[in-house]
This record gives C-alpha cells, structure tokens and sequence, in this order.
RNA sequence: GCCGCGGUAGCUCAGUGGUAGAGCGCGUCAUUGGUAAUGACGAGGUCGAGAGUUCAAUUCUCUCCCGUGGCACCA
C-alpha cells in the first residue's frame, strides 16, 4: 500500500496509507475532532468525510462553525425536507433542492399543491428524521441504471436532470436510510448534524428548470442556522424587514395609497409628495450643476415613432397603446371602430426617442457636442400583474432620465463625470451599500469591435476614476451598448436596481440623428442613456425602507411639530409655529386639547424628527424644549436659536 | 402571465348557513395635563364584484377583480 503525505491548515504534514478516508485521519488527530467533523476539503474543495483519499493532498477538516457548514447544514436539510415530504405525500416528485442565502428551497411535482398548513407537519417529520440520525451514504451509478432506477419510480424529473448531465459526469446516489436523491453533494455523516435550528417558510409556485413555458412546481422554503440562536436572530431580522416595508409605512406615515382603479400606480398624498418634490429638486440641483438642461416631451406618441426606434417591434408587450381615435357615445356599438386599430398611439415607456427628436431640430455641429438633455419623465410601463411590488416595481413611474449626445472621444470623459454624480448622489442619500456592474458585450451586438473597446474601456476607466468598487459581467451587455448598472441594496437585504449608464450606438443610427463634423460631414453621435435615481418612486421606496420611515431631515414631509402643553401656551404656539414657517421649514402645530404624553406618542410614531414642546414657562421666557425623536433630552433652547439650528440642520446634502 | 395565500369599519384584525364584532382612529362632552395612550358616550360596514346551491349565503361552489409571497419578466 503506498503512502500519500495529507498537509494541515498548519502546514503540518502526516502521512497516512492511500485510500484512507477523511473520518480516519479526523479520529486518528482526536476524537473529539472525529465527532466534530462534518466534511473535508481536499485542496480547497469540499468533499464527504467517507471518500478515500488516493493521492497527496492539502486538507482541511470542516467543523460546524466553518463557513462553509451553513451551506452544507442547509442543503443537508432539503434533503431531510423532501424525503419527509415524499414519506408524507406519497407520489410527490422530487426535482432540485439547493442551499441558498439564508436558507433552502426544494422543488416538488404534485398535483395537489402544498398549504402552509401542511408545513407544521412536514417539519415535524423532518425533525424525526434528524432525530433518528441516519448516515449519508454516497454511491455512483452508471447512467443508464440511474435513469432506470428513477424512471420506474416514477421520477421523470431526476431521470430528466440525469439525461442532461454531461457525459463525463459522475452520477452520485447519495441515500439517507432508505431515501434515496441524486445529488452532486457533499453531505454531512448523518442527518442528525442538520440540528434542530430550521424553520419551513412559505410555499411558492416555481416553474421547472425557471422556464415559464415548463412545468409550475410547488417550491418550499425553510432556514436554517448552526443553533437556535442564529435561527431567532434571522427570524427577528425579518420580522424587522417586514416593519420597513414601504408599503406599510406608506399607509402608516400617511405618504400614497394604491387602488385597483389604478394598480400600480401611485396616488401620492400630501406628505409623500413632500418627499418627492425635495428629492426632485435636490436632483435639478445636480443636474444643472452638471450642466445639463431639462426638457419636457410627450407621453402620447404615435406608433411610427416607436416602430422607428425598434421598442414597436421588441418592447410593445410592455406598452400601453390607445387609439388615435374620438370615442363613440353610442351605448348601443363598439366605442372604437375596427379602423381604430390602424392608427396607434402608445404611452411612453421610455424617454429616449423623444429626446432624440429634440436632438434632430436643427442642425448639430461638434462644436455643440456634447448635449445632455435631462427629463423627469414620466413612463408607463404595462408590468406583469405578479411583477407589481408598491413604489418599487410601479406601472407608472418617474425616471430622473437624460441622454447625452456626444462624439466617440467625449464618451471618457462623459462617463467619468456620469460615475462621479452617482457616486455623490448615493453618499448624500445616505447609501454605503452599492453594488456596481459593467456588462460587456453580448455575442450579438451592433457596432464594430473597436468602437465596443472604446466603449467598454472608456466606462471601465470611468469607474476606476472615480474609485467605484465594481464587478464585470461578461455578455450582459445591451446589444446597442455596453452598460453599467448600479444597485442599492434595501433593508430586506434585497438590491434594486436603480442608477444606470447605457452606451447606445443603435439608436442614432434607427432614428437618424447627426451632427455636423469638422470635416463638414454628418457623422453619428453616441448617445448615453443615463439615470442615478432610477425611477423616483422606487429610489423613495428604498429610502423609506433604508431609514425605516426615518427619512433625514431635508427630506422629512413635517420636520418640526409645534405641541403645547396646555391651551395657556396656545398663543405662544402660534407664534412659534409662525416662526418655523417664516425660516422656510415644515411645520405643524398641535393645540389640541390632549396631553403632552399623548402628544408626543402620536408625533413619535408618525416619525416626525423634531418637537417643539412649549408650555406656560417657554411663554414666559421665549424658549421651547427640543425634543427629537429616539432622544429623551429635551434642551431648553431660546426660539430664534432653535430655530437657526434646525434650519441648518435641515439644509438638503446640495 | 403562472402557483399558493388573502380581501369583513379609515387602519390592524376576530367571527358565523339565520344579513356582524374588537382595538386604534373619527365625532361629542368632561378633563388644562411637562415629554410614548385621561375618561364617558356616539357615529361608522351591500362582509371585493357577479353568478350558482339553499327556505335563507358575509359564511358553501364557480367565475372575475384586486392585493400578497414566490416564479417568469424588468428591452
């Protein structure tokens, strides 16, 4: 028998025969390692403690506090998961069941679908089966016994999944007692190290192998954790997200409100569109600093425009089309004749054709380059019912939208100053999370290669000017450009999508805008599409979340209350209130005959920042006490210099 | 759009084959109180819409609408 050398995370070597397994050499180091262990790393990959090792290796032996033992906890128990659903429901397909953030999923076939009632039950079998601790076992097939194997069971999925494993792939059996599941693995010794600190969810509809054309299964959802401390941390964690939710703050705060007359649009009520309104002009702001100009194009556009711009032939399913015709009033007939469908008009979903139009009035030369045209635009967007989500997914949103026009060699430098908006916008929003990703050029693409290196090097600079961590992802460019998207990521831990720069070299050419060259021809101009909100609803709706209903100063709708302590003071109160409103700051005043106490809940709750509370001695002596939310001090402070510090506290970041 | 769950007072929710309840909010009255709920009384509902079963439907069945958790989608 040869020897094979095994190397320790210590760089201590020892030499073992080949062929010994992971569990021995754990239990040869100790015994109570041996009962610790729960996987292997053979030269940085994970593997089960039963395989043998052959050769030579680096290894290193997993223990529940390593890293990567979540992951396995978690996969671990899906597998739990569906053989207690498979003991339960007898004749349930098994497909996939990956470990995931947080958590686990497995995907069954059944034709009557889960019920959340049915989740208590199944894990309560679960729990049986870690109880009984039965070994993972882990064997290889050939392919043809395991397609028959799952076939006469009746699994036409896991015989589907094993049909289209490559060829020079093992087909792994791993059994748990008697259930047996095709896995890639690894898995832990027995079932028993799975623990007791898992939960199941929800139940969710997927379809088979995320195609939409293919089978709907029943999804499960569980967590699961290495004790039961992280389990209830994680739960906690999302029972705090769920207080977040803007929706729910929305209602509570009193800030917009959706109805089915209109699902998915806004109906923004006063205080929410106080938000709006700061964060749009706070925006104007930048934008003409950036030199920038605002425009204003129509929501109502003919359909010959947007089959010339292409969104006729690939986006019209997402677009709200209306007859370009007057109604008919006749109770008794059709309200739009068959002629009506000849001549279209749609609802903007987009911004860009239009400011290509403005762009085509008059002639251009490089000398005028480049143009940036900036619009609070307005789309309508005809989204998937399932796919509304509250100001974050909306059918009807504003973009904080512009495009620039400009010459091949002004793209650095328009990119630059693009990353250096954002990445000051974001700082000023409060956002530390961001999450930045070049996507490079897909297989089918418009433009040459040298004007795509151009383009992809000049965004690349542009980031690493500007000193924005980022990621490349290979092929998910736009075919008309390279793009970088910026992501912020919400309370929920969940990233939306919301500023973008899009490198555009088809829509000139579709739309036929030019400009006049130094050598007195028409050449083409580049456009960047190009947003930092994103859509001004969902960049408030993550806001919201991100500060809990907390919004800073410059944004909150009422940023000071003014409540007296008895009607003595109600004189005073009006004074002071007048004051606040004079310094340009919004406020309200509370004279209502209840008390302090109450006063102060009620404001507490409706998340206003500060409270000016005056009674009969801040009468006396010109004074208020200041009272802040989340603060139990109450500074007496006199009313002009309250006044000049909220103020100035209340100043927008620009 | 697909699968699951839901829709009862302004909000949050309970409940029932014999047309409904709580808390908060709202209104009235009393209470003038120092930093997270003063008390009493009162008003308020076609129980999402339509159809069916039934002597009788908010309750059971079906269809639709909307919301919600996922999936697909997000050029």
């Amino acid at each position: 028998m040869s020897e094979i050398n095994i190397t320790f995370p210590d760089d201590s070597v020892r030499s073992y025969g080949a062929g010994i397994t992971g569990m021995e050499i754990a239990a040869d180091i100790s015994k109570s390692l041996a009962k610790a262990a729960i996987a292997v790393s053979i030269d940085g990959e994970l593997s089960d403690l039963s395989l043998p090792i052959e050769s030579d290796a680096k290894l290193e032996i997993l223990k529940r506090d390593n890293e990567e033992a979540l992951e396995m906890i978690r996969h671990d128990c899906a597998h739990v998961m569906a053989e207690a659903v498979q003991s339960l429901f007898p004749g349930t397909q098994v497909t996939i069941g990956p470990s995931i953030e947080n958590g686990f999923y497995y995907d069954f076939a059944r034709n009557d679908p889960f019920s959340t009632e049915d989740l208590e039950v199944i894990e309560k079998e679960m729990r049986k089966i870690v109880e009984r601790g039965e070994s993972f076992t882990r064997e290889v097939w050939s392919r043809d016994e395991a397609i028959k194997f799952f076939t006469d069971k009746g699994e036409m999925y896991k015989a589907e999944l094993i049909q289209d494993l490559p060829e020079t792939e093992e087909i792994k059996i791993y059994k748990q007692g008697e259930w047996t599941d095709l896995c890639r693995g690894p898995h832990m010794p027995t079932t028993k190290h799975v623990g007791t600190a898992f939960k199941l969810l929800k139940v969710a509809g997927a379809y088979w192998r995320g195609d939409s054309n293919k089978a709907m299964l029943t999804r499960i959802y569980g967590t699961a954790w290495r004790d039961d401390k992280e389990l209830k941390a994680y739960l906690m964690q999302l029972e705090e997200a769920e207080k977040r939710d803007h929706r729910k703050l929305g209602t509570e705060m009193d800030l917009f409100h959706f109805q089915h007359e209109a699902q998915g649009s806004v109906f923004w009520h006063p205080k929410g569109f106080t938000i709006y309104n700061q964060m749009e002009a706070y925006i104007r702001r930048r934008l003409n600093a950036g030199g920038y100009r605002e425009i204003k194009t129509p929501q109502l556009i003919d359909n010959k425009l947007w089959e010339a711009s292409g969104h006729w032939g690939k986006y019209r399913e997402n677009m709200f089309v209306v007859p370009d015709e007057v109604p008919s009033t006749d109770d008794e007939g059709p309200i739009v004749s068959d002629k009506a469908f000849e001549k279209l008009m749609a609802l903007k979903p987009m911004n860009c054709p239009a400011h290509v139009q403005v762009f085509k009035q008059g002639t251009k030369s490089y000398r005028d380059l480049p143009i940036r045209f900036a619009e609070f635009g307005c789309c309508h967007r005809n989204e998937a019912h399932g796919a509304l989500h509250g100001l974050m997914r909306a059918r009807q949103f504003t973009q904080d939208d512009a495009h620039i026009f400009c010459r091949e060699d002004q793209i650095t430098g328009e990119s630059v100053a693009f990353c250096d908006l954002v990445k000051n916008v974001y700082t000023d929003m409060g956002f530390e999370d961001v999450r930045v990703v070049l996507s490079l050029r897909p297989d089918v693409r418009a433009g040459s290669d040298e004007i795509w290196d151009k383009a992809e090097d000049g965004l690349r600079q542009a980031l690493i000017k500007t000193g924005l961590d980022f990621e490349e992802a290979e092929n998910e460019g736009a075919f008309y450009g390279p793009k970088i998207d910026y992501q912020v990521r919400d309370a929920i831990g969940r990233t939306w999508q919301c500023g973008t720069l899009q490198l555009d070299f088809v829509l000139p050419e579709r739309l036929d805008a030019n400009y006049i060259g130094e050598d007195g021809a028409k050449h083409r101009p580049v456009m960047l599409h190009r947003a930092v909100l994103g859509s001004l609803e969902r960049f408030i709706g993550v806001m919201i979340e991100n500060y809990a209903g907390k919004l800073p100063l410059w944004l909150a709708p009422v940023q000071c209350v003014v409540a007296t302590i008895t009607s003595d003071a109600d004189e005073y109160g009006q004074k002071v209130f007048a004051a606040l409103q004079e310094a340009g700051l919004r406020a309200e005043l509370d004279i209502r005959n209840e008390k302090i106490n109450y006063k102060v809940r009620e404001h507490s709750h409706a998340k206003v920042p500060v409270m000016f509370v005056v009674g009969a001695r801040e009468a006396e002596e010109g004074t208020v006490a200041i009272r802040r939310m989340d603060s139990k001090d109450q500074p007496v402070e006199p009313l002009e210099k309250a006044i000049e510090l909220l103020a100035n506290q209340s100043k927008p970041p620009y």
